[in-house]
DNA sequence: TGTACATCAGTGAACGCGCGTTCACTGATGTAC
DNA sequence: TGTACATCAGTGAACGCGCGTTCACTGATGTAC
């Protein structure tokens, strides 16, 4: 009825997520190069030799964020891409779901806006091997519409790459807004955000004039 | 005919500077929070308690340093504005000038894309407000051209936002491909900014159909 | 099911090291007369 | 021009502190029979 095999490895991915977690609220206030592996450690309630356990170092904890983070951003991105004829409401469902997701996720759009040009070449390495890929899905999603009708693959990348940066910058920027509690710049930036979408959207229309 | 007055002035501006020049070349290599200020007095030839005459601390230094490097950007930006009747020459000379910038001043634009969204609040905060100062400078002379007849100050703003915000990721990963000494990898950046500018040209000349 | 041994996540003490900051100082530069 | 005093950028020694890493260890979990 019961196998206790498995308890061993269950307590330790606890206390490796614990590791994480503790990193991942660290980074609010600091970025990962200035991070201690001491400060981590005393945030879980372990000894620091612990930490040996689960990671090499600091950066490759913070190689392991980025693949929690952008995980999470997979959900975000079918949620923006799925079906929706009209231009407008794709826009506006875009940004409404950008919005709930900085609200869910703070953290981890901050870490990985922050260590997208951070300090550690591992974790940059990563973040860019990751929205390299999440373009690639934006591209073959973009090929699926009928405004793509004539583009060439390279000018979809083009315009799934933009779209990407996009992305991140405008969750970047209400994470900033969210953190200073103003709710006014963060509807300011909304609506910005939807009408760079909109502009986007006509030269796309347009493009194979 | 002579006063030698200043020559002490002079002495300390030096020494100012060589701690900045020192700061700018150590974040090459790791982002502001983890910088130390041994490292930078060690890097200038100075006991470290002479970093004391010159700045509080470090995050000081690297507000002095958002100033060095944006007053470097606003020859960037003049260049890039100036009158140019063809929009398709105007891009590519954007492009190029980008291009030009970024193999100068490789420190500067290294420093301001790590430090944008960066560890230290000070210092994100002089970035956001002089990049809202290039904003206005753009969204300006956005206006006096003819195809933002009809256009609110709000929607030169947004389009403003959003080439400010092209210019620094286009530079930051131009830089990138640079530091890798990946010459394809940067002409392709390069061509793929070119046409991320003309889609946003196409949608610009079709907002107020 | 019970027993004897193996594994290994987490401990706690110890280490050498570089850090930021303070302090009284030195000596070249600046100023008043 | 020369002298006597003031200023202040940079010195060098000292401090207490927290860091990353190592090590032999403990004791709960896992495995073989």
């Amino acid at each position: 009825m019961s196998h206790t095999t498995g308890v061993r490895q269950a307590q330790k991915q606890k206390t490796r997520q614990a590791l994480l977690d503790a990193g991942l609220r660290l980074l609010a206030e600091q970025s990962l190069s200035s991070i201690g592996l001491r400060e981590v450690t005393r945030m879980v309630g372990v000894a620091p030799a612990a930490f040996y356990r689960h990671f090499r170092d600091i950066p490759d904890l913070g190689v392991a964020l980025v693949e929690e983070s952008l995980g999470s951003l997979h959900g975000v991105v079918r949620a923006i891409l799925a079906e929706q004829p009209d231009a407008e409401e794709r826009i506006d469902r875009t940004v409404a779901v950008v919005e709930h997701f900085v609200r869910e996720n703070p953290a981890h759009i901050r870490f990985i806006a922050r260590e997208r040009h951070g300090g550690v070449r591992a974790v940059r390495r990563a973040i860019a091997a990751e929205l390299a890929r999440f373009a690639d899905e934006v591209a073959a999603a973009l090929r699926e519409q009928r405004v793509s009708d004539g583009w060439s693959d390279d000018d979809l990348l083009m315009l799934a790459e933009m779209y990407v940066d996009h992305l991140v910058m405008t969750a970047s920027a209400l994470l900033d807004a969210a953190d200073d509690g103003d709710t006014v710049a963060r509807d300011r930036l909304a609506e910005r955000a939807r009408r760079q979408l909109r502009l986007i959207s006509l030269g796309r229309r347009h493009w194979k004039d």
